[in-house]
DNA sequence: TATTGTTATACTCTATAACTATA
DNA sequence: TATAGTTATAGAGTATAACAATA
């Protein structure tokens, strides 16, 4: 069967439909939807208020408020006052959020160590090198929570 | 500022975050949703059943009817029924589809060189030749028109 | 009977606009 | 007035289950 040389267009786009669908299979095992999953990997760096939470996911504010009733009323975040403004609501893991997503962040990180299997160390630390280089150079999400191990 | 090295696993989960960034703004300027951009894609190779649409595209053949339905709307793609078996209907697209597909195709082959135009060719090829080889062994979506430049 | 596609229904996610509570 | 968040409403996308038409 031929083969036909991916571009570096065609490599990326299909590279990352796979990482995608390896994040939305994780995500379903452990019963979350991918935007559940995505709050659970933001929140693991510790508690944000709404607005924040918006600003991180880039959804509106609305959009915010229907994700978070939605993983409350699934037991995985929980809502705060803050006593300083109460205008302001933090939200933060549950305890069972909190084991859910570190759970999907492992099955995520071996999902993918098993993709890569074949790939050459040497090679996968150019890529390595190169996407992040990328990633942190483009601001396109600057206020995320700048730990290496967040998986969203 | 500290700059946190990122692990392979957080490289590539963020890195497809910025692809998706791309494809959706892409898209949105076009005036088309996500799902509709991938449509036009899959159908700038030829006609396909709605069967073998569903297929491609992952989703149930109710989920194919109603996209399909919303793009024929919006005059991107047309049905017809299939002379030798007429329970099956072929979906192709319309001039607009055409125009506007190859227009959202040539924007994001854009937008990704201009994110990685700081990445010295040498790199870029390690990463092409890496991605190719991951995406074209994994059958995650085997059925795909094999067509080098697809977008999707 | 099996296959192709549509319809009915429901849930998630998203957005805009109007609203409440607090500052 | 301005800000933080919620509610009302609407549309896209997804799924399952029941259905119609055709093979």
């Amino acid at each position: 069967m031929h083969q036909p040389k991916l571009d570096i267009t065609a490599a990326l786009v299909r590279g990352a439909g796979l990482i995608s669908d390896i994040c939305a299979t994780a995500a379903a095992e452990h019963d979350l939807t991918v935007q559940q999953a995505q709050l659970l990997c933001v929140l693991a760096h510790g508690p944000v208020t709404m607005a924040q939470l918006g600003a991180l996911l880039r959804i509106t504010k609305s959009s915010t408020t229907g994700l978070v009733d939605r993983a409350e009323e699934a037991n995985l975040v929980a809502r705060n006052t803050q006593a300083h403004d109460r205008r302001s609501h933090t939200v933060h893991l549950t305890q069972a959020g909190d084991r859910i997503g570190t759970a999907y962040r492992a099955l995520v990180t071996e999902r993918i160590a098993a993709l890569f299997q074949d790939v050459p160390g040497v090679e996968l630390e150019v890529l390595r090198s190169a996407l992040s280089r990328v990633v942190l150079t483009n601001q396109a999400r600057e206020n995320w929570p700048a730990a290496a191990e967040s998986v969203a």
